[in-house]
DNA sequence: GGAAAATTGGATGTCAAGATCCTATTTAGC
DNA sequence: GCTAAATAGGATCTTGACATCCAATTTTCC
């Protein structure tokens, strides 16, 4: 129901939030388990949306263009795939002005739940989980 | 994030549920505004996993398999397309345990919501609704 | 200024979802 | 049994998501 896209998107920002140093694509591949060439689009996509920061030739690479209590899960989401609000009649019939009847009601409550429950969660919450597995399963501590 | 199929079949089993007989393809799609053509394989996978059912010959058509108080959206979204629930690791590794880390955790938690919302809503709850819009916005009131 | 390191972006390939069409099969009614 | 009405299912087409590759551009360092 997430998109692999969404998946590599969260999967980079969650490695990059824990860096203090730009890291190059390829090493954001490698740790996260994603196409580096596939990355590479996806990533250039968050920076456009201005949640990443590029930095071209030796010594570049990504960070996070805002400190990770400023990131949540939802606006990695929406710059990769919108939630899809269901705003209005999805059959496009126009006679029941804004309301949407039963069904589409329903399907848009549950996205409303996925999108605040995404919004409400930044990435510095996702770091300081009290988890024991770390983020993205297979990393030791070891920040910087 | 709910894919057109699954937007298909929900109008499609809403649609049924408010007829006492049964209904042929093409007056279902003309209805919910579906290509008759892939609402027909649609419908038959609904077939399949008996929350429809058939019936072949003059006077035939489609009809639902069960009461509308004994079909979930959850029923018909599981049919078209599960929610994919996040179980284990989508990295692949395995030094956890069936823990999931911070970020899958949440990700999980509000595809759980969405399984949840989907598994306590019948059809006949949605038809009940006490909504001036009617189910799938431009059908009036008339039942048959 | 030249070389090496990195992202950028265009062109292209692959595959599954969405959609269509046509024939086969089943069924009701005569 | 024959015919008309309906679904079943196979073959095919189209489009967008996912993915790859390579040349162009920017940047640092010498």
């Amino acid at each position: 129901m997430l998109s692999q896209t969404v998946e590599y998107a969260l999967r980079a920002v969650v490695f990059l939030a824990d860096k203090v140093e730009s890291q190059k694509t390829g090493q954001i591949a490698e740790a996260t388990k994603v196409p580096p060439a596939y990355l590479s689009k996806v990533l250039q996509g968050l920076c456009r949306v201005e949640i990443l920061r590029s930095q071209r030739g030796i010594g570049g690479g990504m960070s996070l263009a805002k400190k990770p209590e400023e990131i949540t899960i939802l606006d990695v989401v929406n710059a990769v795939e919108p939630i899809g609000r269901i705003d209005s009649c999805p059959l496009g019939l126009k006679e029941h002005g804004v309301q949407l009847c039963a069904l589409h009601r329903r399907l848009d409550n549950a996205l409303a739940m996925v999108e605040d429950a995404f919004r409400n969660t930044t990435l510095a919450e996702v770091l300081s989980d009290p988890n024991p597995s770390v983020p993205l399963c297979d990393f030791p501590s070891a920040h910087g």
